[in-house]
DNA sequence: ATTCCCCTGTGATTGTTTTCACAGTGTAAT
DNA sequence: ATTACACTGTGAAAACAATCACAGGGGAAT
């Protein structure tokens, strides 16, 4: 299994999806270019993409669907399950679960965690919430290695260290700060006010 | 003005925010390689991307705060302002709206549309919610050019639709869904569920 | 059977982004 | 005055990513 970049990773999950929505729908063989209309990748990208996962398409009927799909699936998927943790149940942690009822049968939101009393213990989009001092001992017992960070910006640092105390090793950043934390923790930044920004510059190239 | 790449503008946005919290904290110089460890961005590449502001910094005094902040807004602001308009009012839409109470001067969230007739006319955040067929006519009066597509899944195309026909130009798509949209528009998808499976990939690697 | 066609997989190429490395600069210390 | 120093700005190199372009393959049409 040899490196792969972050692009490339994102597009693999993208297809995943994609061929996912086929099969429930019955298509059963795809071509890359039709692939590529689905997803805005051109085909000679999507082809290249696919290398790595060492599935072979037919050249007279295209991919197979299905078997394109759990060649993905052994590429990014780690055996066995991947739980995911919310911290913060304000607006964004339960956008975050409104959304993702989506079926994604290896990875899964086991707990949420805050530290308003009124919410803790309440349970929503089947997911319970706890107080945060009982992260540590939660994501240790459940497997939980993804943390999805929603709380406001004034404490988002304070609680990616309590997250990465308690044995979280991927965060997914809301807040608009940069974390510092131990360099083999993985953080991806999504910015929600940098993205409001960036869509304003290139909104207005195309008026002049 | 040259050409300039994405990730630049990112960059440069992340600096002039950085800069800003600064200058409130009354520091009026700074090197790049201070500014490196503020951003987890090289200094080599923190001073090409200053380059295209045509600012020059001192070798012996590093940049002024002021004066930089001003010059990277000079490049990456329009003239006059610009105004947002957020689409959903779910727990997305709303959380938008908290994050981005950070003052911002050029950049306004003006309106908010929503077909919930429990919403309309509510004021959040002192935004208003109109009804989206109110929208042509609030976005051609307000100078509204960025939309927040905050909806769920099932109506993404056809709001984003609807904004265009608005008179947006720029588009930031929270929905795990490519849009279909004239290509002059600017999109920028912000999946919430890819981003999670990404961290999922990326966590697991440190397992091992 | 032969020709044609459209697809895949991939080496080669092109294009883009980041990093390297160093000349140039101005202050401070000796 | 001279030297030493720490930084910037940038040409050049390296690393990385996307695209091109074509050999190879097999079904369909003639």
């Amino acid at each position: 299994m040899k490196k792969i970049s972050e692009k490339s990773i994102e597009r693999l999950i993208l297809y995943r999806r994609i061929l996912g929505n086929l099969l429930t729908e019955n298509q059963s063989k795809i071509f890359s270019h039709q692939l590529s209309r689905l997803t805005d990748v051109t085909s000679a990208q999507i082809r290249r993409d696919l290398m790595v996962t060492g599935y072979s398409g037919s050249p007279v009927h295209g991919y197979d669907v299905e078997a394109l799909l759990k060649s993905i699936c052994d590429y990014i998927d780690t055996p066995g399950d991947q739980g995911v943790a919310i911290f913060g149940l304000g607006h964004l942690g339960r956008s975050v679960m409104g959304y993702f009822n989506t079926r994604q049968p290896r990875l899964k939101i086991k707990a949420a965690f805050d530290t308003d009393p009124d919410k803790v213990n309440r349970v929503l989009h089947g997911i319970r919430c706890y107080r945060t001092d009982q992260a540590k001992d939660i994501i240790e017992t459940q497997n939980i290695s993804v943390g999805i960070l929603a709380v406001p910006q004034r404490i988002a640092q304070d609680v990616a260290t309590l997250m990465v105390n308690s044995g979280i090793t991927g965060i997914l950043n809301y807040a608009p700060t940069r974390l510092e934390l131990p360099p083999q923790i993985y953080v991806e930044n999504r910015d929600m006010i940098l993205a409001v920004e960036k869509v304003a510059y290139y909104s207005k190239k195309n008026n002049t």
